[in-house]
DNA sequence: TACTCTAGAGAACGATCGTTCTCGGCGCCA
DNA sequence: TGGCGCCGAGAACGATCGTTCTCTAGAGTA
């Protein structure tokens, strides 16, 4: 097993305890049987367990959005379908076994005001969320497609913790019904004649 | 100093502490040592940390929703103007210093998987902030309120947990106007004539 | 074959945690 | 006054954590 692959099994490792159980429920020897890597090696691949959350955080940001994006390049044709896909996609995700909220909002609840660098990896991560959205909101005709991306935001952050809390992944449909609202309604400029 | 004074104390203290830095963070010495009470009385007063935690939570439960029902009662007058004042005390709420977030949506995060009573904690607080918020949209003439608060408890923890990740009240901003939204466009069975 | 280098297994270390125990002192009632 | 009981201060305990160290075995090379 070369570094590389260390550090891969690592990150899946930890990515799937952390997520499961909490960051410090999960302990370095716990992630070094779990990922059948030696625990010299784990510290040369990350020198301590907060630069293995950081990165635990990162990939799964990129994976994240990843996943989301191919959904919505796959399910929507028009703008607004491709809006909506993104509660499709949320949707299935509350329901998949093993959902437990969001693994950013988790963290940073958890560590958020101890360590900069997983309140930094929250705050990122939320942050090209939101641009995804504005991006995706852009291409409808309204007035102002950031506002509108903030507040379809709101609904997607609800429905995870809601989803997560309430154990019924119910609140993605409702959430996609309200931004079916909030899109309809949106203040538009009239069509140029 | 009584047994209910030392109780008032460790329960006013684990509420700033536990909120401020999270529940694994905070050691039984330190709430000692900020409480006063001493150790001995700590744990006839609670038995165990789980018993000190969850009993942190439902006393934050009361406090947090006697304080928003408050400011709702003194500043709304119709129906409508109840439900967006709700959106103004989450606005000052998410302003005001050593805001961070949802003690309920950071302590299911952080020990959700783990503690049972936690968790149940947590599902019992944002019930209860529903069927408020549900109570409130009662008065409203919309077809389906129970509906319209589904959507409104999405936009609210949304709004909590987005201004504690970025660390801008605004979001509860960009809520209240959602959430004018929704109100005004939710189906409305035609007045009785 | 002998030497060197590296890796893995796991012991070891110091810190900290939740919880319990010990000890000395103070109030109370006869 | 003297014995009793409760209290706070803090030591102690066992467990667990993140991190480092030791030891041994095997691969590669002359």
């Amino acid at each position: 097993m070369d570094h590389d692959e260390a550090r891969s099994r690592l990150l899946d490792t930890a990515e799937r305890l952390f997520y499961e159980r909490g960051v410090q429920a999960v302990g370095m020897d716990e992630l070094r049987a779990a990922s059948g890597v030696s625990l010299k090696r784990l510290y040369q691949c990350f020198p301590s367990k907060s630069e293995l959350v950081e990165g635990y955080l990162r990939r799964r940001d990129e994976r994240w959005r990843a996943a989301l994006s191919d959904h919505v390049d796959r399910h929507g044709a028009t703008a607004q379908d491709r809006l909506l896909a993104v509660f499709d996609w949320l949707h299935a995700w509350c329901a998949a076994p093993g959902f437990r909220g969001c693994a950013f909002i988790n963290s940073f609840g958890e560590l958020g005001s101890v360590s900069d660098g997983v309140a930094g990896a929250a705050r990122d991560h939320k942050r090209a969320v939101r641009e995804y959205v504005a991006d995706l909101a852009d291409d409808l005709r309204v007035d102002d497609p950031a506002a509108l991306a903030d507040q379809l935001l709101l609904l997607i952050d609800g429905a995870i913790t809601t989803a997560a809390i309430s154990g019924d992944p119910a609140a993605a449909r409702h959430a996609q019904v309200a931004a079916g609202t909030l899109i309809t309604c949106a203040p538009r400029r009239p069509a140029t004649a």
